[in-house]
DNA sequence: AACATGACATTAGAGTTGCTAATAGTGGTA
DNA sequence: TACCACTATTAGCAACTCTAATGTCATGTT
């Protein structure tokens, strides 16, 4: 039972003709009579009175007439409500962030991406780490940004940048006023910390332990944030990645002192699910998050002189 | 595209599974894994997230699914409504009749039929004769019950009696006392007639005529009725089919009185549509008419005793 | 981390269906 | 009655759809 015999039967009964029916369709006669003749069978019901010219419905194939054209009509409204989603869809790009990379890095990108692609949409949401990598696994959204992001059997990671880790202290700290701080002056430091359980803690623990410095952790929390404003009503110092206290330093609200640290870096990076073939709109996306951040604005064609 | 598809479709989406989905549509899974795809290859959309297990409809897919079952639902009802409508139809005879003919016969047959038949339906329009021929050649009817019946391309005569003709007078007609009346003794006499686009009328007339007998036409009606009134006031003399003017003759109201006119009948007969396999409902019902007046009710298997 | 498992995709071949062209049959009409 | 227009039928070919076998992948387990 195919729709366009129902289609073809909804013609006929129109027309009042087999013949105009099968060119409503572009099929021959025989063809158009035989399918007919198949409805008809597998309907065990007469629907045309082939004994009158013009061709006739029956009283049931009037009644059945009917029920094919509102029929027909809805599954013509489901496939035009499916190109539309499809288009809004295609059109989305869905980013899960996280809080200390979400809006900073997405105000720099949006301009750039939305002159390219002026009908795209981006929804992006701030969650808790492990609540973005869970996002783009239940495919809530297509691209998730996030620290130290770990590959696995159904993400691929797409590294962004890594972040510089720095010594943050309240400005009357009595390390404040240095231009660089030794790991091994943090021996006995009140520490405001990372919650155990996110990989930025075992990564400075880690760092500390090889430097054999032991600090005192008195808080624990699980977003810079909170870290910050622990430490802006002097609880302790906490090591963070740079860029989440750039506005701080300026104001001077923080102090900011580079560690003598070099491997101790925040990697910052893309995740997506593996082997999900990424659309045109989400690819491109990505593309401008890889984009440097001092690179010019409107893409390679740049304005650089000669 | 056809149903089974749509079906099938709505069958993986509620099991979550293209294997279960076929198990339930009684195919391989390999024909419903290309079902589906041809069916996301016909609409142009990504119904299912196969990338995940259990499978996951998109959310289009989703959309896709709630209309196809409210299609597939409205088609079942399209189906079934046309099974009801052919319970209906085919047990329905739909009977048009003469005005002398159609009570009377009707209520003779009707019980002996209803009593074989108990779910069958039968509707009796009473017509003016060339109506009864119409709704029949119109198939508003499916059985037309006439007097001088006449086939046609499109039309199939069954003889089913002939009605003797007799004069017809009022009472206190100078005839009336009479046990037979010649047809010169009608010579001269006012005489109300039937229309003349009538087959009776003509059929009287060439009696008359063929017996050299002139009568005076003072009235002339399309039926047995109004003619009988004009009779009732001593409009005049008529001729008319025995069997319409029995009530009369019984309560005297009227005087009837054989013609020694042997070959003038009226012959009554029933008409189909030609051509046109007659149901199994209708076919009983005339076989039910062609049953002689005194056949016993109940059918060939009587009460009638050693 | 390798393996086992269950599920979906792919492929090739067999069987069926559906189409076209030609022809026969039928209702309406001059 | 013959003709016209339309539908039914037939036969053969092309296209499709199904199944069985095999390949690939996601997931859970040891």
């Amino acid at each position: 039972m195919n729709l366009e015999t129902l289609q073809l039967y909804c013609d006929v009964v129109r027309l009042r003709s087999i013949s105009r029916g099968a060119a409503a369709n572009t099929v021959s006669q025989s063809a158009a009579s035989q399918a007919i003749q198949q409805l008809e069978a597998e309907l065990d019901a007469a629907l045309l009175d082939r004994s009158r010219r013009p061709l006739m419905p029956t009283e049931q194939g009037r009644a059945f007439y009917e029920a094919c054209r509102a029929l027909l009509q809805g599954f013509e409204k489901a496939r035009a409500d499916l190109a539309a989603s499809r288009e809004r869809v295609e059109g989305t790009v869905r980013v899960a962030a996280i809080y200390s990379v979400g809006l900073h890095d997405m105000s720099r990108h949006m301009q750039p991406f939305m002159s390219a692609y002026p009908q795209a949409r981006v929804r992006l949401e701030c969650l808790h780490p492990h609540k973005v990598v869970e996002a783009v696994i239940e495919d809530e959204a297509d691209v998730g940004i996030l620290s130290y992001p770990t590959a696995s059997r159904s993400i691929s990671v797409l590294p962004l940048r890594s972040e510089p880790m720095v010594l943050v202290a309240h400005p009357s700290h009595r390390l404040a006023r240095r231009r660089s701080v030794a790991p091994s002056e943090l021996q006995g430091e009140k520490f405001v910390a990372f919650d155990r359980d996110l990989p930025i803690r075992r990564a400075i623990d880690r760092a500390l332990k090889q430097q054999e410095v032991a600090v005192e952790v008195v808080m624990e929390f699980d977003n810079v944030e909170t870290i910050k404003q622990a430490i802006g009503i002097n609880s302790g110092v906490s090591i963070l990645p740079r860029p989440t206290v750039l506005k701080e330093s300026e104001m001077r609200t923080l102090a900011v002192m580079p560690l003598g640290l070099p491997n101790l870096v925040r990697p910052v990076g893309i995740i997506h699910r593996r082997g999900r073939r990424l659309t045109p709109v989400v690819a491109r996306f990505i593309e401008q998050l890889q984009q440097p951040a001092d690179a010019a604005p409107g893409g390679p064609a740049g304005m650089s002189r000669p």
